[in-house]
DNA sequence: TTTGCTCCGATGGTTTTGGTCGGAGATTCA
DNA sequence: TGAATCTCCGACCAAAACCATCGGAGCAAA
């Protein structure tokens, strides 16, 4: 699937509309809440207060905590918050594969010792990073988006 | 995370394991069983089994049910076998998003109408999705690879 | 003081994933 | 023919991940 979870696909969408709202184009920039976010996007409360709260312990984003008038803003601009960055922050040190990560100082890989095809999924897996970390919050500043359902990538249209 | 599943990194591992068997690199060219590959890389039997079973059953590779000489060899040639097929056997359709996936003709996704970042999503997409297709289980016949653990991503190293 | 916000921890339910088990059918070999 | 060895298939369970909810503490402005 290599699918991005909901908590990512939120803290996108939000911090694209906090970018938008910051910038002017709308009105004079502010502050905005989560409520208002949430609403705005059709995103159940708790959850996206918990993204949010992420995001700012990470430093994305800066909160205001000044009773009615408080809320979020972005910590930096836009163009230096790279998608990467906003990934990891929400789901974790990024990793195709288990032996790209440590714990106790020991791969977790249980195939590690057997395992020819580490060379070839870490291009891969370099080339998806240089793409992340090459597209910021300023790059998803677009206007109208039309839907798009993707067709299936096997040729031969096998089942899936 | 952006993870492979184990059971991506299985079907990724047999199908590798059985082009260089196949390849006649190390001796004569053969068809390989489930307690095999299993054993060669240490992975539980029961679970390879399924994945082969899949990988059969959307033809990327062949079974033989020949008793004790039984086993499964690659259905077509090597390089005519993409990464993103082989993911897409096992995980089902590929998408970042869920606005990708349709479902009794509806899109699933509930921010469809509020969304702004579709666009430069798909993008993305795109690009991870071209990746995938351009590789083939030809390009993980490789030689030794090292072990190599990746870095964070954070340029500013805030623990995650 | 009240209101409206952030913040934090705890919790429950659902889905996905990893892993297991048992039986049916086919083929080879003794 | 019968035993052994394999694929195949479906059902099953346990653990982890993920989504979502709730409750309460603290702070600042009106």
């Amino acid at each position: 699937m290599l699918k991005f979870s909901k908590r990512a696909d939120y803290a996108l969408l939000s911090l694209q509309y906090m970018a938008t709202v910051q910038s002017g184009i709308a009105g004079h920039p502010r502050v905005v809440n989560t409520k208002e976010i949430a609403e705005e996007h059709n995103i159940p409360v708790e959850l996206l207060a918990k993204v949010l709260q992420t995001l700012a312990r990470h430093q994305l984003i800066e909160s205001h905590h000044n009773g009615p008038k408080g809320g979020y803003a972005l910590g930096r601009d836009p163009k230096d918050i790279t998608l990467a960055q906003v990934l990891e922050a929400i789901e974790g040190p990024l990793g195709l594969t288990d032996c790209c990560h440590e714990k106790n100082g020991q791969s977790q890989c249980e195939q590690l010792n057997h395992c020819n095809i580490r060379t070839p999924l870490f291009k891969i897996q370099e080339s998806i990073f240089q793409l992340l970390n090459s597209m910021s919050i300023e790059d998803l500043l677009v206007e109208e988006t039309p839907v798009i359902i993707v067709e299936s990538l096997n040729p031969q249209g096998v089942p899936s």
